[in-house]
DNA sequence: TGAAATGTTGGGGCG
DNA sequence: ACGCCCCAACATTTC
């Protein structure tokens, strides 16, 4: 049966920039007309509480180059991105109402906000007569398909299904209903667009882009889109997979895929992921079940994000365990705060990550964890300050992963790090990055110290630091705090969580 | 996916 | 040969 002209369809774009394994794509391709809609809304038009899910800096700058990237792969099949601007309930309504759209599809997406916005978006469009359909397209599983006591709700048990809190039983109960999925193709072709559908804008008015170029290291370091992407599996599974258990832990080396922005905008899927590794592994009989079993894990932590943030929507800003609500925090110190932010803290290992951070976009999880811990532990500044700084600097941000991540390291979190658990930033880099390499690249007026004192150059003797031109307090700062007694002030505030009448 | 304090063990120097 | 001390190495406990 030829679809008329009339019958035009919306494949809403979201965190969703790729063709293949695309399921709302799909569906919106069925149609006569297809329109690939991207709308943009404005901190001004998106409601109040949907401010967490508007991007940051980095992630703006992500979002202008792959929708680009994603426009010229449409056009190479007859299609072509168009943009809109404003809340998307009113562009979408305007679509459905005056321009003969009649389908809209979309891939899912779960901050709560977004939920509410989507269910509420979903009903008013099937209110005017619209086909709606939404799909799974970023997690393995649901966040609400994986629970305890019975994981299917067609379970024979009366006792009602609880989340998870703790990740090992958690990905356990994932393995086992199961993670395998043959990831949908590419369509091979596209239906037109509509003749002027509506005047849709360029994509370089929605101003992405940083006013000031301050990109240069983010454009050196990543190339959005979903070409990209593959290339970055492709790389990792070759070169770096079979020594991930150990390579993933040093900061220094190509060890970890590198993944996680092109998962964050959609442009690979978890399960092309899991597909792509199925098959590799398939022709790579030597290789070592563990190094596959603790790659898939990060993406079980992923999916663990997501479930808890489903199922605890307040952890996104507040801490999960209700215990933390007796802490009296101090107030910040602003000296510590921008040293922090700027990689001035004296500390290489942490000044290397945050410089890393903020060139690149991007920072090596080993090291997240250290700078964390050093921001709230060390410091007490509460974890929600550096969860909104690493939401605006980090491209590969993630609503879920990145609240829980924090909570992780705060030690408010679903299976986290107990209060006392305070990292060392010295001892971490010297057994995580022990020729200093890592320190060299980031922070370049260390260079030529000696290995043995590049992790703690307050430490070295007066004729090492001359020798490598370093002068602590002018070319590189002294510590910002005294490691040893930061920890025992730490240790003395939470300590009052003992107390607490809570139960975890 | 911690660090530091404390405890234990065993070899070697030494009187 | 023996007891004593020191200390590295490792194990356990504590935060």
């Amino acid at each position: 049966m030829k679809p008329s002209p009339a019958d035009t369809a919306i494949w809403w774009i979201r965190r969703d920039l790729r063709l293949a394994d695309n399921p709302a794509l799909l569906a919106a391709a069925q149609h006569g007309r297809l329109i690939p809609l991207y709308i943009h809304a404005e901190a001004a038009d998106a409601a109040h509480d949907e401010a967490h899910a508007a991007p940051g800096a980095a992630s703006r700058w992500w979002l202008h180059h792959g929708l680009k990237a994603l426009d010229v792969q449409l056009r190479a099949l007859g299609s072509g991105l168009h943009v809109a601007q404003g809340k998307a309930e009113n562009v979408l309504g305007q679509y459905v109402r005056e321009h003969g759209v009649n389908a809209v599809y979309w891939n899912r997406q779960y901050a709560p906000a977004q939920i509410a916005r989507d269910t509420r978006i979903k009903h008013d469009l099937r209110a005017q007569g619209a086909q709606v359909a939404s799909f799974n397209a970023s997690l393995l599983n649901e966040p609400w398909s994986i629970s305890q006591g019975g994981k299917n709700d067609r379970g024979k048990s009366d006792a009602p299904a609880r989340p998870y809190k703790v990740f090992t039983p958690y990905w356990k109960a994932c393995l086992k209903q199961g993670i395998e999925h043959t990831p949908l193709p590419a369509p091979e072709r596209l239906p037109p667009v509509p003749i002027n559908p509506l005047a849709g804008i360029e994509l370089d008015s929605l101003q992405l882009l940083p006013r000031i170029s301050w990109d240069r290291g983010l454009t050196t370091a990543w190339t959005p889109s979903e070409y990209s992407a593959w290339s970055r599996l492709r790389t990792f599974l070759e070169q770096a997979l079979s020594s991930y258990p150990e390579g993933r832990n040093l900061p220094a080396q190509a060890g970890c895929s590198r993944l996680s922005p092109h998962l964050a905008f959609g442009e690979i899927s978890p399960r092309q992921i899991v597909h792509a590794l199925r098959q590799f592994q398939a022709t790579h009989p030597a290789l070592d079940d563990e190094a596959v079993r603790v790659f898939l894990s990060e993406l079980g932590w992923r999916e663990f994000g997501y479930h808890l943030l489903y199922h605890f929507p307040h952890t996104l800003d507040t801490a999960l365990n209700p215990r933390w609500e007796v802490l009296q925090w101090p107030q910040p110190e602003p000296q510590l705060w921008l040293a922090w932010t700027h990689g001035q803290t004296g500390i290489p290992l942490v000044d290397a990550g945050m410089r890393e951070l903020w060139h690149t976009g991007w920072m090596h999880n080993r090291v997240r964890m250290n700078v964390a811990s050093l921001l709230v532990k060390n410091m007490l500044i509460p974890w929600q300050h550096g969860e909104r700084w690493f939401a605006d600097t980090l491209v590969d941000f993630d609503l879920a992963s990145n609240a829980q991540g924090w909570q992780w390291t705060a030690g408010c979190g679903a299976d986290a790090a107990p209060y006392f658990r305070i990292f060392n930033p010295v001892l971490q880099g010297e057994k995580f990055d022990p020729d200093g390499d890592y320190i060299r690249r980031w922070v370049p007026e260390l260079a030529a110290l000696p290995t043995r004192w590049i992790h703690r150059p307050w430490e070295a003797p007066a004729q090492v630091l001359q020798s490598a031109e370093v002068t602590l307090g002018m070319n590189y700062p002294r510590p910002v705090l005294d490691l040893a007694a930061s920890r025992q002030r730490a240790l003395a505030f939470f300590a009052a969580l003992k107390q607490a009448p809570t139960a975890v």
